[in-house]
DNA sequence: TATTATATTGACTGAGTGGTCAGTTACTCA
DNA sequence: TGAGTAACTGACCACTCAGTCAATATAATA
């Protein structure tokens, strides 16, 4: 049951997260953020780290929907890697702020050995591995590393701060060097 | 001037700062990495920030000295940005754990305005500064936002666990798309 | 209106943190 | 040998933080 309360929190949570790290932010913050006291939030979400997997999910279903859910309509005469590209590099264009979230905390998954962290860091797993997919299905190579390079390099430019380095750069570079 | 005890606690300060993020580690830590009381530490260094930068500057340096101090002769038959990229790559591949220091905070470095971090943030603009000197010196455009992208992807893969996106690749990467 | 379920709060706890400091030990050199 | 200095310690402080809980306010319902 999504209470109006709780989307806040999970909004503020989002917001917080995205711009500072997991470490970083307390549940003060996201409380003063939502407008709410500290300990409504625990009302709605078991702990931090609960809160925390939540807003990463949501924002991280959001990426998947983007770049994986384009009907196959979409850009009938883009090869599909280009178009997979395009999507990604929009979703960083428009949606930095998710981008954010997701992408900050992962050097995190490794160490960590929690439930919540085990399932993020599984779900990105995943996403890397079909991104590998789409680049061999066109490339008829594997293409397990250079999927791990290229979602490294997206996720990192958008943790600079915005205009730093453009997306249209970002784009130049992968598909530069994806192409032959 | 460098006692050893120092030397030891400045060692296990690197090793530490460069496992886990700064707010994840603590000063205890440290010192039972050093095998010494915590109140040894503030006996050589004022505070964690300061703890840290010292650390920061010192894997800073050997980055520096390995990546822009190769003679004129070395590899003299190897154009200028290839020779630059090797050394750096090589850095990626055999001291893995300065650079994890030195990127792991990155992004601290636009939120934090402290002194310590502010003196890091400029350290490390002059070095991509500097990079890109070096391959706009080759390509005759600018390349600010190259050699921002280039120090981001070398970077970020220091930070994933060995194995999981080889040297090779990304020296690969950026070649291809550097070349033309 | 009285009763019950749902939301929300403020005051609190206990663990951990960076940092201090008075004091103790170990070393140096007159 | 003894005084002075450098290296080191343990106890402690102020503070932050995630998380708890009894108490209250609000809404729903009978």
């Amino acid at each position: 049951m999504g209470s109006k309360t709780r989307e806040m929190i999970l909004k503020a949570a989002r917001k917080a997260f995205s711009a500072h790290s997991y470490a970083d932010v307390s549940m003060e913050d996201i409380a003063a953020l939502a407008k709410v006291r500290k300990s409504l939030i625990y009302y709605y979400f078991p702990s931090k780290e609960d809160l925390f997997k939540e807003a990463w999910d949501e924002a991280f279903h959001e990426l998947e929907d983007r770049v994986f859910g384009i009907s196959e309509e979409d850009g009938k005469y883009m090869k599909k890697v280009k178009r997979f590209l395009r999507s990604y590099i929009d979703f960083l264009r428009n949606d930095r702020q998710s981008l954010r979230l997701i992408e900050r905390e992962k050097t995190r998954f490794y160490s960590e050995k929690s439930q919540n962290w085990q399932h993020i860091k599984n779900k990105y797993d995943v996403f890397v591995q079909k991104v590998a997919g789409v680049i061999s299905s066109e490339t008829g190579k594997p293409a397990a590393e250079y999927a791990r390079a290229l979602t490294d390099i997206v996720g990192s430019s958008a943790l600079l701060p915005e205009g730093q380095m453009s997306p249209d750069t970002i784009e130049l570079i992968i598909t530069k060097s994806i192409e032959h």
